[in-house]
DNA sequence: TTAACATTTAACCTAATTGTTAATTGAAAT
DNA sequence: ATTTCAATTAACAATTAGGTTAAATGTTAA
């Protein structure tokens, strides 16, 4: 897991876009699942992936679970990039 | 291609190695196959997809195929995950 | 407590990925 | 020219991934 699983998860045109749309802030199941041409239950499974990863947390709160993103995980991956970029582009932010 | 051909290609653990390998400086397909527990056909194929990724170059020289790491199409990704993060560490660099 | 709604999980299908062995290509050496 | 060596490509098997529909779970409202 940590890097692998992250890179894994960054690697779907759905996922990612899920997480631009949380970056605006949390949204429900169905809302997300509204911006995309498949089922809910698709969205659920990229959902639980991104939930593995740590890129996301869910909280229910009534009938409707809000997911929230989590880029702390990126961090690591930022750096492993970085790092192969030359290791002359990281740590420059804390 | 771009973003998506580059994660997915960073997505597997043997190809993030070749990498890492290569930032050390070129090497040829034989040398990398060595580090691997698996057939040179299996290395041959990963390095096809990296090289599809533009993340790595090759070039023969006499029966040898030599490999060298491209790092720069690595910026857009660096960018698309700080850009996520937040977008308050990025745009550091040149 | 039953009905309705939001979401996930299960079962299934197809396509893509990764590995293997065998055959092919390209270059060097005998 | 033929053998040898490095590497790739082809053909195939096994696994993983992503999609669908149908069933199950959890919560709210009637």
């Amino acid at each position: 897991m940590g890097l692998q699983q992250t890179l894994k998860a960054l690697a779907d045109p759905i996922r990612r876009e899920i997480l631009n749309m949380l970056k605006t802030g949390r949204m429900s199941a169905g809302e997300i699942t509204e911006h995309f041409p498949v089922t809910a239950a698709s969205i659920s499974r990229h959902l639980s992936v991104l939930k593995d990863a740590d890129l996301i947390r869910d909280a229910r709160e009534g009938k409707y679970i809000f997911y929230e993103i989590n880029t702390s995980v990126l961090e690591e991956t930022l750096l492993w990039i970085s790092d192969l970029k030359g290791a002359d582009d990281h740590a420059e932010k804390q």
